[in-house]
DNA sequence: TATTTATTTCTATATTTTTAGAAATATAGA
DNA sequence: TCTATATTTCTAAAAATATAGAAATAAATA
């Protein structure tokens, strides 16, 4: 990954709304939450849900389907595993003093 | 970390230039940078600059000391720990998918 | 077909962020 | 003490973001 897209992914998670829908997410698995479900989570106007919705789908950190009028999302964890390799990446001049998160399931 | 610091500092590293700062400062290790030698590798106005150091280490993503006239910048290697544990914690409803990365050296 | 439900799109306003020139501060050295 | 260097603070303007009401769309059900 690089710096452009990963602070692009970073600014969409760096809003408490949408780090708090994210992290519904992340905790949901691969079923993943309708937006309905996160709207009764959290308690926002769905104008608002859906904003962040989008602009989370938009740089690919979740993803969404449709199934019947219900659009369920969930993450796309291979996008955070991405970014937190970016963020670790050749920490302390190649000393290797981080240990990669690996994200084994749940792809 | 709660939700509201770990969104703060995501949207610290959310922006480009800042990102690019604070990327050299994981690379950099132990020893960090002065701020000089950051201006010189990104080339941006003083200003620019010493508002995003600023900001970073508002949110103690990095930390700097004063030697002489030079300001050392050096990452805090703990925050993004933190953030990093934040992010993937109870992952897919506690199905334990991911694993933790481990920051041990550079503290 | 009419109604309800789930969600989005449109729109506008308030707020925050980004950028950088200019001036200020603080330290080192001549 | 004067000057140069390193960096910050002040300031202002442009751009982006956040929020949410109202209207629109699309699918299910009566």
């Amino acid at each position: 990954m690089k710096t452009q897209e990963a602070a692009h992914c970073l600014a969409e998670l760096g809003n408490v709304t949408r780090l708090q829908i994210y992290r519904l997410l992340v905790k949901a698995g691969k079923n993943g939450l309708s937006v309905g479900d996160i709207q009764l989570a959290l308690n926002i106007p769905g104008s608002t849900l859906s904003h962040h919705i989008r602009r989370l789908a938009k740089v690919k950190l979740i993803e969404q389907n449709k199934a019947g009028r219900t659009i369920f999302c969930k993450s796309q964890y291979n996008k955070l595993q991405e970014i937190i390799d970016f963020l670790v990446d050749k920490c302390c001049e190649g000393e290797a003093c981080l240990e990669k998160t690996k994200i084994s399931a749940c792809q």
